[in-house]
Parts: structure tokens; sequence; C-alpha cells
DNA sequence: TTGTACGCGTTATCAG
DNA sequence: CTGATAACGCGTACAA
């Protein structure tokens, strides 16, 4: 900048006046600097202006567990979308639900002065926020609820979906309606399993451990639980509580030949297009992205945070055919 | 740091030795130094110490155009895994496919200091890179050519892959195989369909244009296309050129009750759990991602450019089922 | 081992 | 409308 300064014969506050575009410049003095700047090939460092008090970086930070799954990519670019249209980039970086990487992440962002961070808290817990050294800027949990005091909190409708599920599979006419999940330990895996209490106990029935698995960590996993509940005859209908497990049921009736009614929770490409379709319990994954990014650029805007700190999104129930007794193929034809 | 230093009572370079971890440190300033930073929660600005000569951002930069895409965010996370390995942080964003979407990324990205780029060169082509104002970090075009002397290249092998597609359908007893696709515009598209016709020329056959779609950016338009090709019986095999294409193949194959050879170029979830199991020509997406950074950090650490700019990734025929004459339902068991 | 003085690239203040 | 000067937070040369 003191180079494109001295290359058109102006003080650094001109040419700092010019590349802000204020309006207040001298259309001689203009035109010299944007030749000096073209000659001397001069780039704004952006980094430097936001070291000035009441300057910003325009940048927030995202951590997820994987930005290779389709349900945090899309969350993501959610996000970049409304962070983009208020002039923010996003910064992001996955902690594979592992604690200390999460810690170190929110270090690191921090360090580099995002001005706000959108966090899915891993699994593993790690540190807890009050120990992170220094001020922390506006934080959104997203998914999974932090600890973090004054923060917001989005969360999708985990029990009410599960429970809707569950409900409907009783509807068409089931009694022993399996869960087939993962560890408890996972807040929404928790919430989940709730909801299917939740409905069992409306129709008078209890949750029979027999029918319930937590041990479906992968879609081979699941695949061996769906089986075995098939092969003992105990099962009259699965509530497949995650993605996994709803592709280890599939995987299941297709290697037997039989299928039970079956409703999962979370979409998938690939449910629509198989047979029978595959029901679910969806969750607006673009619009908590949305959300998160509103709440975080508001706060940054200097809006008033809203009083209501954790919001809940509803899921949608989406019947597409699995849900009914049939054959394991052609039962939505 | 300089509250800090005053709070310990030492001068503000020892503290600036104590957060760098330099070891010739007295240890009763060092436990002074520590407590201040305990209660000031004070936080090193990296940014600001990036602002040094010499030092950098450790950031680095990445352009594609959805991150929402799978194909993409896994392209995304294998960088984002090499990038942290190397204590790098990744900015991500999405440009729509628009050229001055994806100018104004470049130039912000620049301007925040990156110190590499990886790039996937938007279909709608905006500025020329030479026009790119100011110095230019090292930069690595993905999945497309880019327009930059000196950057690496990487791409799949879409000509290759293409030809053993169609080569096998051919093998299959195929004499028509229609190439279902978007616009030759788009470079892996022409070269798909460069593979494709160098499969046909190999048998002593042309293609033919009564055969050849480039209509098919929708999976809808693409299953339109496709319910043509079977209603006019023109078409005794599908090579879906892209992801898209396939979904819409299957779809109309679904809808008619009958099918035909399939195969389609790119990998997707629900491809292994559709009846029948639909063959592919696969990318490594993740080793795609990963040599695209690791070109970057190489660069970055001063190895010496390497001679082959531009690096062709093969790709894998995965047969399951769909390449071969059967029903509509069943083809693979 | 510690401290002083300066510069990195930018913007704000305030006087001209 | 313009410019000289200080400051943002940090690291480095060099002196003590």
């Amino acid at each position: 900048m003191n180079d494109v300064a001295r290359e058109a014969g102006v003080a650094l506050k001109t040419v700092s006046r010019f590349v802000n575009g204020e309006r207040n410049i001298d259309p001689v003095l203009a035109g010299r600097i944007g030749a000096a700047i073209g000659t001397l090939g001069y780039r704004r460092n952006l980094a430097a202006a936001s070291l000035r008090p009441g300057r910003s970086s325009r940048t927030i930070g995202l951590i997820i567990s994987d930005l290779a799954n389709p349900y945090y990519s899309t969350i993501a670019r959610a996000i970049e979308l409304l962070a983009r249209e208020h002039g923010f980039l996003l910064t992001t970086a996955s902690s594979d639900e592992e604690g200390d990487r999460h810690d170190a992440l929110v270090d690191r962002l921090l360090g580099q002065q995002v001005e706000g961070l959108i966090v899915v808290p891993p699994r593993q817990a790690g540190r807890a926020w009050s120990q992170v050294p220094g001020p922390v800027p506006p934080v959104v949990f997203l998914d999974r609820p932090g600890d973090l005091a004054g923060a917001d909190t989005i969360l999708a409708d985990n029990a009410g979906g599960a429970r809707a599920a569950t409900v409907e599979l009783l509807a068409q006419g089931a009694r022993s309606v399996a869960f087939v999940g993962d560890s408890r330990a996972i807040s929404t895996m928790a919430e989940r399993y709730r909801g299917y209490a939740d409905a069992l106990a409306e129709h008078g029935l209890a949750p029979d451990p027999a029918l319930v698995s937590a041990a479906a960590h992968s879609k081979d996993q699941a695949a061996a639980v769906v089986a075995e509940l098939m092969a003992s005859g105990a099962a009259d209908a699965v509530f497949a509580a995650n993605n996994r497990a709803s592709l280890g049921a599939v995987l299941a009736f297709r290697e037997s030949g039989r299928r039970l009614p079956l409703i999962g929770f979370d979409d998938f490409e690939a449910a629509a297009l198989l047979t029978p379709a595959v029901s679910v319990v969806s969750q607006d994954v673009t619009e908590m992205g949305r959300l998160a990014a509103e709440l975080v650029l508001d706060r940054l805007s200097g809006a008033p945070a809203r009083s209501d700190r954790l919001q809940i999104l509803p899921t949608r129930l989406i019947l597409r055919g699995s849900e009914r007794v049939g054959h394991a193929a052609g039962g939505d034809r």
C-alpha cells in the first residue's frame, strides 16, 4: 500500500480510502491510484485490515464430526450459503467425534480470529467450554446440546420423530417393534429411544429388552441384528434409529428374501429408490444449517439474543411403503 | 500480550517467547507469565502473528462447485485431513459453477492470505487466471483443467472409464449403446463422450446421433430420455455419463417395469442397494483430494514442482449386475 | 536469559 | 478532500 501511495504520488490514507470504496476522493487521484494498483499488482491484506479494533475477519468457523458425511456437508453448505450472503467466509473442520481434536480446533479457529463458531459437540466430550481460555465469540450448538451458557442450541425433534415412526408401525398392526440403534450415551439416540418408548407406552406396551439393540454402529452390524431378529421371529416391525441401521435392515431383508415393516430415522439418497421405498423420519438439515448461520450472524450484527436459546426443529415422517407389511420386493407397486 | 507482560512484570518479548514455546526462559518468569495469561484470559492472535514476513496463515482455500454434493464433500474431507496433519486449516467455498462467484471467491481467499488454493474450475468460466491481480500462491486444479501456467492439475481418466464401460456393454452383446449425459461443453463430459466413441469405433461402430443425448441435466430429464429410448426401441443398452443420468435410468426402468443393460459414471450410495445393483465407473475421489492437498503442501514446504503437472487418475469399473441383460427386478440374484 | 525498538499492512484520528 | 502519525498484536535484530 505504501508502494502504491508512492507510485501514485499520494498519501497512504488516500489509497486506503480508495480501496475501501470511499466517495470523497479526487477523481484524478483516484485514477492515478487505480493505475498504480494495476501496475504494481497490489492486493489488499484483509488479515492486516482486521487487526484494527472494531474491524473483523468476517469469517466464521464450523466444527462438525465428518465433512464427508452428507448430513454434515448439507449443513455446511447451508451455513456457507447464508454466510456468503453476508460477506462471511467459512472455515470448516472435522473433529472425528474426538474431544481432543475438537478442543484443538476450537483453539485454532479462535486464534485465527473467527467471529463466530458453529459446533457439533463431539461424542467423546473434551474440555468444558468454561475452560476455553480467552473471550469466546457467539457460539451455536448444532444437532447436540453443548455446555456453554448463553449459546444457542439447535436440535431436531428426535423424540417426536421416533415417536411418530413407532406410532405408525403400531398403527400398521405391529405389536413387537424392534429398536435398532446405537449407544444411548449419544444424546440424539437417547432421545429417539425415549420417543420410541413413549409411543409404546401410549399403546399400553413396554420396551422389550430383547427387541432393543444398541450395537448397530455400522450397517453390517445392524444387518446382523436385524437378521437375528427375523430368525428368532421376535420382532414384527423395525424402527431403525439411524441411517446405518436403515441400510442394515435393507441388507438383511435382501439377504433373507423376506422383510418386516420398516421406518428409519434420517432420510438417505437411496431411500426412495429401493424396493420397497424406505419410509423415514426426515430432518430438515438445510434449515438447521441456515438457522445456525442466522443465529450467529444476528448476534454478530448486534441483534439482541433471542430469549429462546433452544430451538427444536420438527421432523417429518415420510411414508414411502416400507412401513407396510409386504414382500421383500414390489411392496410399493 | 502487553497486558500479560505488565501483569507478569516482564517484557513483551518474554511473553512472546513463552507463547511460542521457546526453551530459554527462566522458570520463575514462565510461571508468572502462565499465571498472568490465565487470569487475563489472553489468547494469541494468529492473524496478527502471520503478518510478519516469513510467517504464514497456515490456511489453504478450497473452491468447489457445491459442498452439498457428496462428490465434492468427499474431496473436501480428504483435503482437510491431510491439511490438518500439516497444521493447516481449510476454508471452503462453493462457486455454484458461476464464474463471477468463483472469481470473487478467489479474490477473497487470496485477500484473506490463504497460502494455497485448490480449485474446481466452474463450468461457466469467468476471468482468466492471468488477470488475477497480485501474486498467486500455489494452485491445484481439480476435476477439470484450468488455465494457469505452472499450476498442477488432477483429473480422472474420464475417457478411459467411459471406454471401459462401453466396451463392457458391447461385450454383453449390445449393438446400440445409448450415451445419456450432459452438454459436451463440459470438459469431463466431452472426455466421456470421447471414450464412448472410441469404444464403439473399436467394434466397428459409429455413434448414432439418435442414441446420444446431452439433455440429461437432472435425473428427471435423464429419466425422460431413457424412457423415450426404451419406447422407441432404438437402444439396447445405456451408458449413463453421470450420476444423475444413472438415477434417471433407474427411475425409467422402474416406471416401465423393463430395463436395459446399464453402466453409469461415478459411484453413488444407492448403487449397490438397488435391484439390480448398478454397475459404475468409479473414481477414487478421496485420492483426488489427498493428492491435491499433497501437491499444495509440497510446494508450500519448498519442494520443487513436479515435472508431471498433469496427473490423470485411473478409474475402476465396478460390475454389480446391471450391465447384464435381465428383468427389472432380481437381476442380481 | 531478558529487554528495546522497529516493522509487518492496515485503518482511525485529527489537523490542514 | 488530503495527509502525517499513531496504533492494532506480534516476532525479530540486536543490545544489554
